[in-house]
DNA sequence: CGCCCTTAGTGTCATTCTGACTTTTAGCCG
DNA sequence: CGGCTAAAAGTCAGAATGACACTAAGGGCG
């Protein structure tokens, strides 16, 4: 039941959400790290490294995270694994990544420092990456934009309190086109997801908008919530 | 960049549907082997075992199918890596494992010999497993009613040409529900993905059913094609 | 032959959902 | 106070959904 020896690591996609765009549009922004030796010496890469012999596999993509984002993630999950033969061109041994990807509240993410081997980039308009991480960026990304259905995932990139408008900027950065404000408003007030805390934000140049909070639990999908697709009951 | 030498794994989970429910409905049944060493000796586990050093992931769960159920898979997906570290306690070492899932048509798996150390069993009704893998059989469950919505997933349970009846009797068997008919049929035949081939099913003691197979292409899902669920344009 | 049974396949209809809008409200700014 | 902006509410046509009723086409059987 032994193998020949292989190494295991763990890299994680962590993404934020920040207003960088033309007139204030969200957009996806993730870290990489530069690699600092051989093979793929100099470029940037995904955060990530060996798996210990006593951490779980999500440990290691916290503590790879903490490392390069400076603070913990508020939704992290597993994406996939990727063993091939030819992807570490240059090592000596076949190295199998596992793969985590994690969101971080933009307010959280501003305080992770950047420095000389630490970049900030939008997801959308990456350089090519070491090793297959193009690849496994691109994987991430169409997880994201399948998972944002998921209340609890939208919730992971903002504080605690916020506004239908930062949601709808959340939606709009991860499905990377803008949203009908007033559908979306009905939609996610419909879902019971949402609860208005009474507050409103001062001082906008316009009418205030109400901070609401996500609810402890409810319907587990924002949209698609109720019955299902098709497939119905027939007894 | 070498790790302590943990030793990696790869296992499937063999979905296949059967008439045999009560007034024929359809089932989800997937095969098992039975430990022939310790840890969990004599308990019924998922097939798997080493990844050798040359294959790549989906090389070796292709191999432990043909080794399990004699034949190839119509369809193979990755699930998820478990790698707890006491997951296969009593062996002395780290074992991380890259759990996928297959569909076979039911046809191929009736070829399938069934020997002392295989069994397939109702995927539904489960004795406890060896490891964590009752945990992953419930994960691979709920991907594959996730994914059923995904017309290739649906078309390699079944043969090249097949009723919508058949169609539906796999929907019913993932989604563990009868399904509605005629608005199975409007839903489906809606979705452009099916060609009728102009064949019927003769010697039934009812009208005839038509014949399909699926289209080269054409809309990603069943359900849910068209345009997005919320998130429209706005330019 | 002709009735009956069974499943295939078609049609209908009320309800809900979606997407594209318009209108009103509530604050600052000058 | 009028104008500006974005929040919030309202409108409406068309599509999708779910629950049915109904017709069609075979074989089986008397």
């Amino acid at each position: 039941m032994s193998t020949p020896c292989a190494s295991i690591a763990v890299s994680t996609v962590i993404f934020t959400v920040r207003p960088t765009g033309p007139g204030g549009r969200h957009e996806l922004w993730l870290p990489l790290v530069r690699r600092i030796r051989e093979p793929y010496h100099h470029m940037w890469a995904l955060p990530g490294g060996p798996l210990d012999g006593d951490q779980t596999l999500e440990d290691a993509a916290t503590a790879y995270l903490r490392l390069t984002a400076g603070l913990d993630a508020s939704h992290l999950e597993q994406l996939a694994t990727f063993g091939g033969l030819t992807r570490s061109q240059g090592a000596d041994e076949r190295v199998v990544t596992v793969v985590y990807w994690a969101a971080l509240p933009a307010q959280d993410a501003a305080a992770g420092e950047e420095d000389l081997n630490v970049t900030w980039l939008r997801a959308t308009d990456l350089p090519p990456l070491a090793f297959d991480h193009s690849l496994v960026v691109a994987h991430a990304l169409e997880r994201l934009r399948d998972r944002i259905a998921d209340p609890t995932v939208a919730r992971s990139f903002l504080p605690a309190a916020f506004t239908i408008a930062q949601l709808r900027e959340v939606h709009e950065a991860i499905l990377g086109r803008s949203v009908d404000a007033p559908n979306f408003r009905r939609h996610v007030l419909r879902s019971g997801r949402l609860q208005d805390t009474g507050e409103r934000v001062p001082g906008t140049p316009h009418r205030p908008p109400a901070l609401y909070r996500f609810t402890a639990d409810g319907a587990p999908d924002f949209f698609r919530s109720g019955p299902n697709p098709l497939h119905q009951e027939t007894p």
